[in-house]
DNA sequence: GTCTATACGCGGATAGAC
DNA sequence: GTCTATCCGCGTATAGAC
């Protein structure tokens, strides 16, 4: 997801509040993401952020929609489909397992408020985006391989897409639960990568 | 995870209390979980929850650890391992989206206040349990098959219980993000079953 | 566009009676 | 063990001046 920053535009006081509450979201949860906490982060009184968002759960959704980083790097990661499958499937693991890693809590937090969650989901709908997003990228990736013949005929993309892509998304989760004995992330995402290589040929 | 009920014993206050907060939880999210609420629901007052909890946070971890229904289901379809492997599995991933699908809103809601997730993973470290659970059993489940030979030597028993498990935790998330083309659940856990045995065999 | 000041209800928590 | 009554700070939102 691009910011206007990364887009050369002028940078408005929106986007500085959309910084200032994803920063505070991060660091202190979304149940202590108050009005009063964002604005004294963005250096704006409380009353500007009500001149730019109707109120608090449309400040809210704006953050999730605009401000999630490294999903960029993850579908660089998947326009690479001359490599290897096992190479390029290692490479789509670590960067899911970044990403998720990065934006778990900001996702998971809004399954704490069911207006959000509506909110949110009605959002992304409106536009077609969504987490879903990333497996069907991947099921598109494992179709070119199939093409070129990497892939046996028969197999079922939309499982095995789900397997790779569900796996890193639980190994984020796990990481942020702080379970001792998971494997390092870079280890993890070639065990994936290697046995969905095998469940496809 | 068991119940004073189902064990037998006496229903006391802290259980009514309990099933109460995990009923507002459920039905208004962490968000709206408020000691009002809970204690309406309860049908006791604020100042009785304060008796018998010493705050907020330690009422709702207690929440969390103790009223996670399913979980013996998911148990129960993994001590079953006489089966053909795919048709094990398929029960494991039927009952795993089953649980996921229950359990994931109050799970993923704890993100919201980073407080309440380290009095969390603090407790569930302190008796060995957690989540990753699931994972541990999946691959003792994969073991038992392993030594009968119905799965190869060097197969990453790891790596495919993170598959499998991790696939049904994805697909429980975006069961609830409302996505329409998702798989119906006994379908999707079929094929990540099937897609996991091409893997270990 | 941005500020200061303020309204007002809600949420967590406790004192003390029964 | 449970209740009623109450405290006090916090959080959202707005009015109105500059």
């Amino acid at each position: 997801m691009l910011t206007n920053l990364s887009r050369g535009q002028h940078v408005g006081t929106r986007d500085v509040i959309l910084d200032a509450a994803a920063t505070v979201i991060r660091t202190r949860g979304m149940a202590n993401a108050t009005t009063r906490e964002i604005a004294k982060a963005a250096g704006y009184s409380e009353a500007t952020l009500y001149k730019h968002f109707t109120g608090k759960v449309e400040l809210l959704v704006a953050v999730l929609r605009e401000r999630s980083p490294g999903f960029a790097h993850l579908a660089r990661a998947m326009g690479d489909d001359d490599a290897d499958l096992t190479t390029g499937l290692t490479a789509i693991a670590t960067a899911a397992i970044a990403f998720y890693t990065d934006n778990f809590p900001m996702l998971a937090s809004i399954f704490s408020d069911p207006s959000i969650l509506a909110a949110h989901n009605a959002g992304l709908r409106e536009v077609g985006a969504g987490p879903h997003r990333v497996n069907e990228a991947v099921v598109d990736y494992l179709r070119h391989h199939q093409e070129r013949g990497t892939i046996r005929r028969d197999a079922d993309l939309y499982a095995a897409a789900g397997l790779l892509v569900g796996a890193c998304f639980q190994h984020a989760f796990l990481g942020h639960m702080n379970w001792s004995d998971r494997r390092p992330d870079r280890e993890a995402a070639a065990g994936f990568a290697a046995m969905t290589t095998a469940a496809l040929r």
